[in-house]
DNA sequence: CTTAGGG
DNA sequence: CCCTAAG
């Protein structure tokens, strides 16, 4: 009986399946909400290191214990030196028009400014990034008025001003290092003059000065090569997501012209020959895009929140082009941006001095009420700023974008050559106290390879996976790893951070981070291509089941396959259905044998008509041929 | 939770 | 693989 209901409906003898659900309408992006309101859905920071760090590496013979077992090659910063400066804060808004009852308005620190007035080093700005994550309090208070609409806003808080006092004295040193960050409040297109006004009225009208202020116009550029170049901070932009989306489009169109060459992905645990090559091609370059490199390998895709800084990121994210879709995954981390090297200061003793351009802070998010003064956003960003860097900041580096774990290591040992150092050598900051570093979920027992090198791990800088195993990919040469000068760097660090009274929490208005619960970051799974026993397998159970019913397929094909999801599987039919249909040549990966391609197209057809006719027939057999298996 | 599709 | 609207 059902076998002969087989024979009559199925596939290969097969049973018919339930009758699909209706075809989902195609979804049109146009349905998709967008959300218009004020609501902030996170913010950059970014913060500028004035002044240069000092990185003496070489042959010093200093004794530094190799035993020091210290896997964690970050050190400890103390970042108390943001307590005094300028905030510049932007309102974010979607429209130029501003029609929100939204009591409560969000902003979000465009940047952190170097208090030193030392600018030179940011002259040339190498990378797109710090072209526009750099200034100084210089420039932006004495250039205010060529900054687009916006015109520059000390904070003039006495405290602040003190602390400036402060660090003048300091940075008097012919090392301005960390002489304290220069924060400065710009509002778009609106001018506040005074702590006591109202945000409100302050922010209220936009009143664009010039139409494009409300294009997505970017104006990188400024006004050509100047010397100002390094405040080409002065896009336009309308939105946070817009300058995510400059950043993205920045990176991607250089890296589509002349430094496409540059591997974006280190993908050996070793300082391969191509990463050799990589190197000369970036030593033939006036410029390091090692920054890009690293911003590139973040998953654009998506925004994740690593301590839970999150945002509601509204879903109007332009579908035009990938990277620009979506904002800038900011994976909580303060990601090292670039360094520059000096071959000037280069001397004979293999001493290398190294300019750090600047450091991003990733996500932030401010609610402030409408009343408040200006004053009071002031001090709250201010606050959110230190109460996020001040609980200490550890500094991960990254050699050839990878990450060097070992502390006692030499530089050249992990390929720093002086040569190329700043070309390869970056900085990430790093929470301190992970609040509960939650390692990654045993993905599974199935599959004991586990790719040691993903990509994205790398500038995402992932708290402490590389704990245990896999001091991996960290370039560690197989050079004896002889006692050597650490890193100067934390020394530097330290020594230029100026200690200043924590805050008090109460007084923070940040939105507190959703922490704790999705303290486990939702990381991308890693890639596992299907071999062809499970192409077989799958072809076997769609042939079988159908398109349509994933669950029974995955029951029953990949149930003890834990990382194969029935999405998964419905994913894997897709593309195999799409490999079939395509020539041979173009076809990637593994190849799957023809003869299971075939098979593929022949099931996909078959179901497929077999749903058109469910869907027509509507049928009463439906129940019953279900019930056949 | 499942499906179906788009990204 | 991810995301997510629909069921």
């Amino acid at each position: 009986m059902v076998l002969q209901k087989r024979l009559d409906y199925g596939f290969n003898g097969y049973e018919v399946p339930h009758t699909p659900r209706a075809a989902r309408s195609p979804r049109k992006s146009a349905f998709k909400k967008k959300s218009e309101n004020h609501q902030i859905s996170s913010f950059d920071l970014l913060a500028a290191v004035a002044g240069k760090l000092l990185l003496e590496g070489g042959n010093s013979s200093s004794s530094s214990n190799n035993a020091s077992g210290n896997n964690d090659d970050q050190c400890a910063v103390k970042t108390e030196q943001l307590n005094g400066g300028d905030l510049m804060v932007e309102e974010e808004t979607t429209n130029c028009d501003h029609n929100n009852n939204n009591p409560e308005r969000s902003f979000f620190v465009s940047e952190i400014l170097p208090k030193s007035h030392e600018t030179q080093s940011f002259n040339r700005s190498p990378s797109p990034l710090t072209e526009f994550h750099f200034g100084s309090s210089s420039g932006i208070t004495s250039d205010s008025s060529e900054k687009f609409e916006t015109q520059g806003l000390v904070y003039e808080d006495t405290k602040i001003d003190n602390s400036d006092h402060c660090y003048r004295s300091e940075c008097n040193d012919k090392k301005p290092m960390f002489g304290g960050l220069n924060f400065e409040a710009k509002l778009s297109r609106n001018v506040l003059a005074k702590d006591e006004n109202h945000i409100g009225s302050g922010f209220r009208k936009p009143i664009p000065q010039n139409p494009s202020a409300c294009s997505d116009d970017i104006d990188l550029h400024g006004k050509g090569n100047d010397d100002d170049e390094n405040f080409s901070a002065r896009y336009r932009t309308k939105s946070f997501r817009s300058t995510l989306r400059i950043g993205d489009r920045r990176i991607r169109k250089v890296l589509a012209s002349k430094y496409c060459k540059v591997s974006p992905k280190p993908r050996d645990t070793t300082v391969t020959s191509s990463d050799l090559d990589m190197k000369h091609d970036y030593y033939s370059k006036k410029h390091c895009l090692k920054s890009l490199r690293s911003e590139r390998n973040f998953p654009i895709k998506k925004r994740r929140y690593f301590d839970g800084y999150t945002a509601s990121q509204s879903e109007e994210t332009a579908k035009t082009d990938g990277l620009s879709g979506s904002p800038r995954k900011a994976s909580g981390f303060l990601s090292s941006i670039a360094c520059q090297k000096q071959p000037a200061l280069q001397s004979r003793d293999s001493h290398v001095k190294l300019g750090i351009k600047s450091f991003r802070v990733p996500e932030l998010f401010i609610e402030i009420p409408e009343t408040a003064t200006v004053g009071s956003l002031k001090r709250t960003v201010l606050e959110a700023v230190t109460s996020i860097l001040g609980g200490g900041l550890r500094i991960g580096v990254l050699a050839h974008g990878k990450k060097v774990r070992d502390d006692s290591k030499m530089l050249l040992q992990s390929g720093l050559s002086l040569d190329t150092l700043s070309d390869t050598l970056g900085f990430c900051f790093e929470p301190n106290p992970p609040q509960s570093t939650k390692p990654l979920p045993p993905e599974d027992n199935s599959d004991s390879v586990r790719p040691c090198n993903v990509p994205n791990t790398l500038p995402r800088c992932l708290p402490s996976p590389g704990k245990h195993a896999k001091p991996s990919n960290s370039v560690e040469s197989d050079l004896d790893s002889k006692p050597s000068a650490p890193n100067r760097a934390k020394t530097i660090y330290s020594r230029a951070l100026i200690p200043v009274p924590p805050l008090h929490a109460q007084a923070l208005t940040v939105v507190p981070p959703r922490k704790t619960k999705r303290s486990e970051v939702a990381q991308r799974r890693i890639r596992r291509p299907f071999s062809v026993a499970e192409v077989e397998a799958l072809v076997q159970a769609v042939e079988r089941l159908g398109t349509g019913r994933w669950r029974d397929v995955k029951l029953r094909a990949f149930d003890n396959a834990k990382h194969r999801t029935y999405v998964d599987l419905k994913d894997k039919w897709k593309t195999l259905v799409h490999t079939a249909r395509i020539s041979p040549q173009q076809r990637r990966g593994e190849p799957v044998p023809q003869e299971l391609l075939d098979r593929v197209l022949t099931a996909h057809a078959y179901w497929s008509q077999q749903q058109g006719k469910h869907q027509l027939l509507e049928g009463p057999h439906k129940l019953e041929t279900s019930l056949g298996l």
